[in-house]
RNA sequence: GGGGGUGUAGCUCAGUUGGUUAGAGCGCUAGCCUGUCACGCUAGAAGUCGCGAGUUCGAGUCUCGUCACUCCCGCCA
């Protein structure tokens, strides 16, 4: 039989209790993280989301609390009266935050029980994420993912805070969206009232906040789940959360300013860190020459050097058809990496495969020059060109990729992140910034044979690329602006168009005719005929920034109730089958039948 | 759609060349213990080796299939 609460209430957090309660009576709840019986004395490690605080029980002090902590086991749900007190000299717990403090218990009562759990809440083991997931409940109950629960609120609340002082107002959008094939997969919802059609849930409120800057509220957030039916990553789910923002009469360069000044508040609010604001700003153009990639780590240098020209006429026939064929030949100094052994770089060459690389060449930079397959290739004149191109000294490691501009790029760039983090170069307690900017505003997608929109098909081109749309609308740069943190991409937006008749020629360029676009964005199209005043916008990825601001690998680790894989949720079983009857009131009929 | 990893007690894992009755730590149960804090000591219970076939005198171990979890490529305007 369990004790009731009756009419206690709770005085304190168990966490938050000091040296400053000695002497005070007090009344703590929560949930029995330990039990440490001495036959004698008992103690229990009390546990609330604020932290642990240690209950004495002494049989001479109340032998009827006593005799109940003899019962209690793990996760038992209690209640505790008694006297917060300086613990005896010499048994003081420096490792915990409440360590100089203990509560003398006087009344004790036990508001539930719990059966043996699943796995231990303790933190010492690293339980498999199958068990985590279906006992989410009881996973959410651990320290870390009460720490990081609690911080994603304050983040929350701090975002609220400084989009509230820098005069944006928070407006709801429809969940219940239209489909728009461009882009991801939607997930659709069939209707009932209007059998055979299907709402789709949003990608993101992109549409709508534009519509919210023709209404002419100016500055608009939202704190907002957005759904993409992709296939999952350890930074993916298939329901994330965005902070998305629009706002009219502004620039991107005014934007940026405001956006980075929500980050530095919300490092400063939840972490203590200051960040030295303007950001830095880099080109797509250039962060792909210097990095390879468009979400460079700038934690580190290493640097990506194009020696293309240096190796153009050499005898050396791989990286010399490269060049002749307009590709790239780029180079890496990983200093000191010369001790690397062969399976490290056969590490490294299959690492750089994974990206679409053929080969990676490699050079060790001994005191009597390189040691290399690949040396003998080169002239004396080549190896100091090159050399002087990598600051190359004696210890270093020189890494080689030569390919397509894309390939070459992207595969050394992505080795670059992956020797930096082995190099421990990459501290998670490190943080650094970019804005990348100037994208591309279409890419060439050769099996559909149309451009497709880098970012997406409201973004406005930047003004002095604006004649390059009727001539190679492949070169236009768009104003679009994606914000990098610790080589992550956190956010990214742009400043869209807000003329109809660029608009619709936009459509055009993308191989949506003008009867496809007045289908399918026609209320858009209307909405910028009616005064749409100059505006753009951003969205920040709140999930993956919860996962640097924790420390988080895993994007599960900072959502109350994720899903797997295979996007589905271990705890609750959805997806799941349906009833005949409702898909029959849905007009629905499923093609295969159900296992 | 493709590639890699994992799956053995409630949890975390070990298990040799295919060979007797599958082990450890933690947890759990019982007993002891009045200053511990991942308390300690003693004893005990606990297994569909993910699932299904196959090879074999014999399979946790080898082969094939399958399922789940996970990391990555593609995909993610």
């Amino acid at each position: 039989m369990n004790d009731k609460l009756g009419t206690w209430e709770r005085t304190h957090r168990c966490g938050d209790l000091t040296t400053e309660q000695i002497g005070q009576e007090v009344c703590v709840m929560g949930w029995v993280q330990r039990r440490r019986d001495h036959g004698g004395l008992i103690f229990i490690d009390l546990r609330d989301r604020e932290g642990i605080v240690q209950l004495a029980l002494d049989p001479d002090r109340d032998p009827t609390s006593h005799q109940k902590a003899e019962q209690i086991r793990n996760e038992f749900v209690v209640a505790a009266r008694g006297k917060v007190s300086p613990r005896p000299e010499g048994t003081v717990n420096p490792k915990m935050k409440t360590g100089e403090v203990e509560i003398e218990i006087t009344e004790l009562r036990i508001l539930n029980r719990s059966e043996t759990l699943p796995f231990m809440l303790d933190g010492f083991t690293e339980v498999a994420e199958n068990i985590r997931l279906k006992y989410r409940f009881l996973d959410l109950r651990r320290n870390k993912l009460q720490q990081n629960m609690l911080m994603r609120h304050l983040v929350a609340k701090t975002v609220r805070n400084y989009f509230d002082d820098q005069g944006f107002i928070e407006i709801e959008t429809p969940v219940l969206t239209k489909s728009t094939p461009e882009g991801a997969r939607d997930y659709l919802v069939p209707s009932r009232v209007n059998t055979g059609n299907f709402y789709a849930l949003p990608q993101s409120p992109q549409l709508f906040k534009q519509l919210l800057m023709v209404s002419g509220f100016d500055r608009y957030f939202q704190i907002v789940k957005c759904f993409r039916d992709e296939d999952l990553r350890a930074d993916r789910q298939p329901e994330f959360t965005q902070i998305d923002c629009e706002l009219s009469f502004v620039n991107r360069g005014q934007i940026m300013d405001i956006m980075e000044g929500m980050i530095a508040e919300v490092f400063k609010q939840t972490l203590g860190y200051e960040v030295s604001l303007p950001l830095p700003r880099l080109s797509y153009a250039e962060a792909l020459d210097r990095f390879g990639v468009d979400n460079p780590d700038l934690r580190f240098e290493m640097e990506l050097q194009d020696i293309t020209s240096l190796v153009a006429e050499s005898e050396f026939k791989v990286f010399a058809s490269v060049a002749a064929s307009g590709g790239l030949v780029k180079a890496l100094n990983a200093k000191g990496c010369a001790t690397y052994s062969r399976k490290d770089l056969d590490g490294f060459t299959d690492f750089a495969k994974i990206y679409g690389a053929k080969g990676l060449a490699w050079v060790k930079v001994n005191e009597d020059g390189w040691q290399s397959p690949i040396a003998k290739f080169f002239t004396a004149d080549e190896i100091a060109a090159m050399n002087t191109a990598l600051d190359a000294e004696v210890g270093d490691l020189l890494l080689f990729m030569a390919d397509t501009p894309a390939i070459a790029n992207e595969a050394l760039g992505r080795l670059r992140g992956h020797i930096g983090q082995k190099l421990g170069l990459a501290r998670k307690d490190d943080y650094k910034f970019v804005w990348v900017t100037d994208f591309p505003l279409l890419e060439w997608d050769g099996e559909q044979r149309r451009h497709l929109a880098v970012h997406h098909p409201f973004t406005a081109p930047l003004e002095e690329d604006f004649g390059l749309l009727d001539t190679e609308p492949g070169k236009a740069r768009a104003q679009a602006y994606d914000i990098v943190l610790n080589g992550s991409e956190i956010g990214g937006g742009s400043i869209r168009i807000h003329d109809q008749a660029i608009q619709s020629r936009m459509f055009e360029l993308l191989g949506i005719g003008a009867e496809e676009a007045r289908e399918k964005f026609g209320f858009l199209l209307d909405a910028l005929s009616f005064g749409a005043p100059p505006h753009g916008g951003i969205a920040f990825g709140l999930d993956r920034l919860m996962m640097i601001l924790t420390g988080s690998d895993s994007i599960r680790d900072v959502i109350a109730f994720p899903k797997t894989q295979k996007a589905s949720c271990l705890l609750s079983d959805a997806p799941n089958a349906v009833d005949d009857k409702q898909l029959q009131e849905l007009g629905v009929r499923l093609r295969t039948k159900q296992k």
